[in-house]
DNA sequence: CTTTCTGTTAGAAA
DNA sequence: ATTTCTAACAGAAA
């Protein structure tokens, strides 16, 4: 479910609300989502700790806590959700919203936080595809190593974005989904980005002009920060730190838009299979 | 009812 | 070495 606009919308939102808060107990739930790691180990590890600092590189979040060693992984697959809630807000907490199907922990709250002022982060997962993992700070140069550049990063330069599809005999939607190559792209911006350029999504990259690669690149960067402001795509299941859905989806010119006429030249946007993923494209005005 | 689809990606297979 | 396919899971849609 979540790319890089909507994981780094909650990492801002989570920024702003869990700093420098003692964690005072670890209910995990699912054991599943810690698999890396003991249960027991796990709750050991994070109980009186406090995050520092947020970081993220593509869609992985990285919680920096403050003692020497510890960094918890925190990746959000397809249907995970980390939602902040105080303790006015919780059920018992005397809100008026209290009662309304937002009440957390729900069927599919994996893992909660509590903090000292017994405000809680739940990690909620219907696919449980998504998972927390213990690292340390000594192996974040590694956990970084793993990913490609991304859009906002003074690296993300036309130069590299070249450089990472040299050579390659793949599709440029398989190259944006690559996150060796580039860190954070799923397969709505993917998709955002290739319309956007006017390229059609399984062009092999080795075919593509230096104009084409160009405009991707500045597209990509231009979608990126757009869908941030917005506070990312919501279809089914994304919401922010907050519980909040994204508003992108109504900018949305070919994600999920099969069918319907494209809003550039009127064709209709069609919907195949590439790279084993839905790719959707105008093949009016995408060349 | 069954089948197919879904915003991800690690790891196996080719 | 690279690229493609499968599996992990649950639920909504067809």
């Amino acid at each position: 479910m979540p790319e890089l606009p909507e994981v780094e919308t909650i990492r801002r939102d989570l920024q702003k609300n869990v700093l420098n808060k003692a964690i005072v107990q670890v209910k995990v739930r699912s054991p599943y989502a810690t698999r890396h790691d003991s249960e027991a180990g796990f709750v050991q590890k994070m109980t009186g700790l406090s995050v520092s600092k947020i970081d993220r590189i593509g869609k992985l979040l990285l919680f920096i806590m403050d003692d020497r060693e510890t960094v918890v992984l925190c990746h959000l697959r397809m249907t995970g959700q980390l939602i902040y809630r105080t303790k006015d807000m919780l059920v018992g907490g005397g809100h008026s919203l209290s009662k309304t199907k937002n009440n957390l922990p729900h069927k599919h709250t994996r893992v909660m936080f509590t903090f000292a002022d017994e405000s809680v982060l739940f990690f909620n997962d219907a696919r449980q595809f998504g998972y927390f993992r213990l690292t340390k700070k000594k192996d974040l140069a590694g956990v970084y190593a793993q990913f490609g550049i991304e859009p906002l990063q003074e690296n993300y330069t036309l130069e590299n974005f070249a450089a990472a599809l040299n050579g390659r005999k793949i599709s440029i939607k398989a190259a944006l989904l690559n996150q060796q190559l580039f860190a954070g792209f799923g397969n709505i911006y993917a998709d955002e980005i290739c319309f956007a350029a006017k390229v059609l999504p399984m062009r092999s990259v080795s075919s593509l002009t230096k104009k084409e690669i160009s405009a991707l690149f500045e597209e990509s960067k231009r979608i990126i920060a757009l869908a941030i402001k917005q506070r990312g795509t919501t279809f089914n299941n994304y919401v922010d730190g907050k519980g909040k859905r994204g508003s992108f989806v109504r900018l949305l010119h070919v994600y999920q838009r099969q069918g319907k006429p494209c809003l550039r030249c009127n064709g209709i946007i069609k919907k195949i299979r590439v790279v084993q993923r839905g790719t959707h494209f105008c093949s009016g005005c995408q060349g």
